[in-house]
DNA sequence: TATAAGATTTACT
DNA sequence: GTAAATCTTATAT
């Protein structure tokens, strides 16, 4: 599952002159057409869709209850649209940024969530289909490489109206400091 | 053309 | 624990 290579990648954002880092600790993966939960499920398609039909390596942003961005790897061939969720991150450089992008919570939820992550990073819809080795977002492998033992996985979250495809185990989490720096 | 629901987060009871 | 905020796409008139 290529959703499990992300874990321990470092996620990089240039934007607005500021520069945001984080490592990734937990993702979701969408596999395409025969996915429920996915936006892509049935070959729907749309200009919002169209980056996850794009080759891998890009940015799939888009705006989910017209407040919150959501992050997306775009991992499949042309046309295949299979994608990576990012979910959550753990802030590397520029928390100081992160705090002044949100002065909602405060240490603890910085960047915890898919909305809260973007809003962290300063993401935002305009950056859908950005190429990830560009030099305003990108993903750098610094060798940091989580313990097999400290990957979980489990259900997806949050898509329980997707009925069998919810309890598909795609969900993969890296434990709590089972990274070193 | 109009209505409903969603890969969420936050605030209030 | 429950509800609201708010916009894009999908499905129904």
């Amino acid at each position: 599952m290529l959703a499990r290579w992300f874990l321990g990648k470092v996620l990089i954002t240039h934007i607005d002159g500021h520069i945001t880092s984080g490592i990734i600790t937990e993702t979701e993966a969408y596999a395409g057409i025969s996915d429920r939960a996915s936006h892509a499920w049935r070959g729907r398609r749309s200009t919002r869709t169209a980056p996850m039909y794009m080759a891998g390596g890009v940015a799939y942003v888009y705006l989910i209850y017209g407040m919150y961005s959501l992050f997306n790897i775009v991992t499949g061939p042309p046309g295949i649209p299979h994608a990576v969720l990012v979910r959550a991150i753990r802030p590397l450089e520029g928390i100081d940024i992160m705090h002044q992008r949100r002065k909602r919570t405060g240490e603890k939820g910085l960047s915890d969530g898919p909305g809260k992550l973007t809003m962290a990073m300063g993401i935002s819809c305009a950056d859908s289909g950005t190429p990830l080795f560009g030099k305003r977002i990108w993903i750098e492998d610094r060798g940091i490489v989580p313990d097999a033992a400290d990957i979980m996985s489990g259900p997806r979250i949050g898509v329980d109206y997707a009925g069998e495809d919810a309890l598909l185990p795609y969900r993969f989490i890296c434990k709590p400091g089972s990274m070193v720096q």
